[in-house]
DNA sequence: GTGGTCTAGACCACT
DNA sequence: GTGGTCTAGACCACG
């Protein structure tokens, strides 16, 4: 099994959430070079196309901009990739919450267990 | 596809996911009757052996009994349902924690966004 | 028929027995590789499911343990067989009190038979 | 399911030794009338001749005689019924240390556990 | 109608 | 080659 896609969410959508969790988390710095779309197209056994589209969503966010005929490259402007972070988490967390609340957790008593679960880590 | 299930994980061990969820979160309440292997199979869009798999796994575990020929029914044993989710709700914070941590959130910062964020809400 | 199968137990129950009293017997010992599903399937001439359902009841008792592509082995765990064979053991015993209450011997005297018994062996 | 026959022995036998046993525990008394062989046959869903062949082993055996045109009946030989009580007692006796020689059970630790299962009873 | 068992046969991932 | 999953479809017992 090369990557594990969902089923409900287009591909190439889960490409993206990909490589931006690798440039939010410092696994691809500023200015470093992306892999080539034929790279990405191997490794994430995907249409070229596929990649394509994820990674002009990424250029659409500001997280990385095209140099010609040289590649794709993450961005230099830290202030963004620190924002797309933000909002990434704040996703993270809505959805841990409302995750929560479907079991049945309070959400007064979330904080609680996480601050528990923290000491004994 | 009505359900929407992932590659990476068996269907039935999703279709007994949900069901767990149903059960802890108190959809499902103590001794209440659930539907029919073969209506199980219709809303799920699985063949009924999948279905089968996923309800023992459950008996397994204790959330779930069965009457031969009468159907399945939520066990009165509240305390294996509080235990039941008490798990559940570990494994998905340890899985919040290291998802954050992937993403290079240090971990005393989460339960600082997590507060933050209680607030908003 | 090269098994023999009794009619009023599952089929997947009657195979998870014989393999049970080789292993607490020491036919299989710790640690030894369990002959293939397909194997196991061509000699109790069953269905590999039927099989595979006959061995998850033997992991689930810790009896065995998988290695996904290399095949089913006896647990290392001695203790584990040890509890099994007590288990058993006590089964057989009970079956044959009631079996003898069944004929009308009395509890009491069946000791003294065996008793009597062992000394003609 | 009215019955549950072996498949590795004749049905004849089984129910030969169905009948056997209510026999010598007593179900069946001395002189009592068995009932029909049509009455038999429904019972243990089994042919008609079936149920002679079982019966014809038992006269044999000296366990029931026959009035012409009034029925079968139980012996009224008391130390016929006994003796094979005994016998088929010590049979039971051989295969249970059989069975425990098969798991790996010590002859002489046999009896220690059976005495010992006699105080828990 | 309910759940349970079983078979036949296909496909997958891993090595 | 190994085990694991899944489907389709049949049959059984119980009520």
């Amino acid at each position: 099994m090369s990557f594990n896609f969902t089923n409900d969410t287009p591909i190439y959508l889960q490409i993206m959430e990909d490589i931006k969790i690798k440039i939010i988390s410092g696994v691809y710095n500023s200015n470093d070079k992306i892999p080539s779309v034929r790279e990405l197209s191997f490794k994430y056994e995907a249409n070229p196309n596929t990649i394509q589209k994820a990674l002009n969503e990424l250029e659409d966010m500001g997280l990385i901009y095209t140099e010609r005929t040289n590649g794709k490259f993450v961005t230099d402007n830290n202030e963004q990739i620190l924002k797309c972070k933000n909002e990434t988490v704040n996703d993270i967390i809505c959805d841990f919450y409302l995750t929560m609340e479907k079991i049945g957790v309070k959400r007064k008593d979330v904080v609680a267990l996480l601050v528990e679960k923290e000491k004994e880590l």
